[in-house]
DNA sequence: ATTCTGTATGAAACAAAATTGCAAAAAGTG
DNA sequence: CACTTTTTGCAATTTTGTTTCATACAGAAT
C-alpha cells in the first residue's frame, strides 16, 4: 500500500481530530459504509500510517507541570555519541519530544517536569553527567500556546484509487 | 473533582498508551469492573483531565514531510503584539506546536511542511510580513528521535479516595 | 449507637459499535 | 470485451460500551 485515496485522507483527518468517532458516523460523512471504514482503518493501522491511538491529557490539571524547551549542542559530532544521546533522550520519560536538527545546536527537546527541582536533577543526569555535551540552554515555557501532533494532509494528492 | 486516586492514574496511563484498550481489559489490569472504569473515564473526560482522543500518524509515510523547529524573537514585548503572534501561530495548521518561552527567544515553534518551498511561503506569511518579529531561526529536523505528548504521572501522589 | 446521605461498587440487562461472511459492483488488465 | 482483483454494502454475529439496580461503605447529624 503506497498511496492513499481521498477516503483514506478523510478518515485520517477525522481520526486525528477524534478517534472515538464511530465508524458509522465516519462512513456517513465521507460516503462509505461502516464496514468499509473499518477495513480501511485496519489497513491504515497495519501499514503503519496510524502509529498509535492515545488520549491527550491536560497537563495544567496534573500538578502544575513545567514545560521546558531545551537546545543541546554536542562536543563532537561523532556518530556514536550522537546515537548514544538519541537513545538516552528517547528512553527518558520526562522527555516528551526530541528532534535531531541541523544548525548550531544538535538537539531540541521538549521536557515536562513536576518542578524545577526535578528538572535540575534531570539536567544532571542528562547533560552534566555526559562529557559529550558541550552546551545546553533551557527555555521555560510560560504558555503552551499550541500543542499536539496534528498533521495537515491537504498537500496529499487524492487519486481515485489506491 | 480535585484529586485523582491510584485507579484514575492507572487509567490515564493506559489510555495515554492506547485509548482503544477495552474497558474490560483496563478493569482486569487494575482490579475494577468494566462499569467502574467506564464511569471513571467519563468523569475524567467531563472534568477535563482527558482533553481529546486522537490517532497519531506516521509523518514519514505521509509524503516526506519536513519538520522544522523555529525560534522567534519579537521586536517589542508589548502584550498586544505577543497576543497577536500567539493567535497567529495558533491558527496556522502547519504549526503543530507553539511554546511561549522565557529567554533570548520568545517563541519556539514546531512546524511540519510538505516541502521547503511550502516552508518558505509560510515564513513570508508568518515572519517577514510581521514587523514585530525581530529575528527567527530555523532548525531542520533530520530525525524525529521522539515525538508524542505522553505525560509522566509518577509524580502524582495516590490517595486512597478522591 | 442509629439513622441518614452521598458516593462507589459489581453484576446483569441493554444498547451500540465493531467485526466477519458473502454476494454484487467497480476497477484494473490483457 | 472477457477476466481477475479489489472494494463495496448488507446482514449476521460478536464484542464492547452504557445504563440500571441493589448493595456496601464512610461520614454527618441526630
Amino acid at each position: 500500500m503506497t498511496e492513499l485515496d481521498s477516503f483514506d485522507i478523510s478518515i485520517l483527518n477525522l481520526l486525528q481530530a477524534d478517534n472515538f468517532t464511530p465508524q458509522r458516523d465516519i462512513g456517513d460523512k465521507i460516503g462509505l459504509s461502516a464496514a468499509a471504514v473499518q477495513r480501511r482503518i485496519k489497513r491504515l493501522t497495519d501499514t503503519g500510517f496510524i502509529v498509535s491511538n492515545t488520549s491527550v491529557l491536560n497537563s495544567q490539571k496534573l500538578g502544575n507541570l513545567i514545560t521546558i524547551c531545551v537546545t543541546v549542542a554536542m562536543e563532537n559530532e561523532k556518530i556514536e555519541s550522537i546515537d548514544e544521546a538519541k537513545s538516552l533522550f528517547k528512553s527518558c520519560p520526562e522527555v516528551q519530544q526530541c528532534y535531531y536538527v541541523t544548525g548550531d545546536t544538535d538537539f531540541i527537546l521538549i521536557v515536562v517536569e513536576p518542578s524545577m527541582h526535578h528538572y535540575e536533577q534531570l539536567c544532571r543526569r542528562l547533560f552534566f553527567a555526559n562529557p559529550n555535551i558541550k552546551r545546553f540552554r533551557s527555555f521555560i515555557a510560560t504558555d503552551l500556546v499550541k500543542i499536539g501532533s496534528k498533521i495537515t494532509l491537504d498537500h496529499l494528492k487524492a487519486p481515485k484509487r489506491k
